[in-house]
DNA sequence: CTTTTCCCTTAACATATATCAACTTTTTTT
DNA sequence: AAAAAAAGTTGATATATGTTAAGGGAAAAG
């Protein structure tokens, strides 16, 4: 059950069996099905989350009632309203199962402790929000300068085996465009293979 | 010279006069004349800069020539390709001086050193990539929800003195419009106020 | 000061993508 | 297996924003 978590935090920093032992004694396990809410958007989220089995995706619900995908989140992703969690604010997004899925859950106290004690800790996140940073600014660029094509082709290259997972509308949402304009990308590339 | 940046820290975390002293002796201030680069896309870089005076741009060069700003750095920001500091590629993006500007650099090499040796500075940039984790996803959901009058009326609300600061132009690549839209916008805005 | 460069505005026109709607196919529920 | 719901496709049309171009004004450079 904890194995997943461990390696990903090892692939940054190594743990003693202690620090091991600790840390997974921190974690609650919760499950939800398919079109349950992990973090409805409005009320605070204490919660980290990491996804052991299953897939979750993370929206924004706009005034319009049209829904915005942030990020989908797989098994050994981490997923949380990181605005909520640091703010103690109700949280701006709503992350929602897409399968029946597990995770592992750290709630802020425990987790302020956990970087206090083990300072390997505070560096394995701050390790992982460089990368999420980097992750992030790239999306801003390639939302600001490729066309939807042009990011429906970086999106299959980057996360093959989602882009077999998912609908299809949750792929238009995740790019930005409407399901409509997905399904005319597609017929249109499918057109110029031939 | 070190009271911006040493400020900019203990919002977050406490410094000893040791702690201060040793970190304070790992930065080297660099001075960049308006339109001088900071850092040239395609090269890398292994510094991390905190601004004490002027402000710079980051921007994302496109394939089509075109500027797309990922973020202005006045005084009292933290800059850099993130990207090639984590990954030791070359950077993505250029940075760029808009006024004539004076920076803290800190390299790499010392970088780990600090974190490694004193879990406060870990601590510290654990807390400023979070925040700025939580602004990059604002970002990317104004970005899909929002058009480009209503992002530009959030920017103002957000950043009233870069504002004033900055040429127009810069505002609408940042924006992710032209400044032909920028500037109608305007215009439009103006005669409803009337 | 004066010249040159850069910046902003406005207009006419072009284009990518959204919207609305009807229909088909696939998946889920009963 | 049948019925219902959800997802995908395709066409006609709408719209926000981009592109190109010209002129005027502000700021920087000599």
């Amino acid at each position: 059950m904890y194995s997943l978590i461990l390696q990903n935090i090892e692939r940054h920093v190594q743990l003693t069996d202690d620090e091991q032992v600790y840390f997974t004694s921190l974690l609650q396990l919760k499950k939800v099905k398919r079109r349950q809410l992990l973090i409805p958007a409005g009320e605070p989220c204490r919660f980290e989350y990491f996804v052991i089995k299953g897939c979750l995706k993370q929206y924004y619900l706009d005034n319009n009632g049209q829904e915005h995908i942030l990020m989908f989140a797989p098994e050994d992703w981490w997923v949380g309203d990181m605005y909520s969690f640091v703010y103690n604010k109700p949280a701006l997004t709503t992350v929602e199962a897409i399968e029946d899925t597990e995770v592992l859950a750290l709630d802020r106290k425990r987790f302020d402790d956990l970087v206090l004690t083990v300072p390997k800790f505070e560096r394995f996140f701050r390790i992982l929000l460089q990368r999420a940073f980097v992750a992030n600014q790239r999306r801003i660029i390639e939302s600001m300068s490729l066309s939807g094509a042009e990011r429906y082709e970086n999106f299959i290259a980057q996360y093959p085996s989602l882009e077999q997972r998912l609908p299809q509308r949750l792929v238009a949402y995740y790019l930005g465009i409407t399901p409509e304009s997905l399904s005319r990308i597609k017929a249109a590339s499918a057109k110029k293979r031939r």
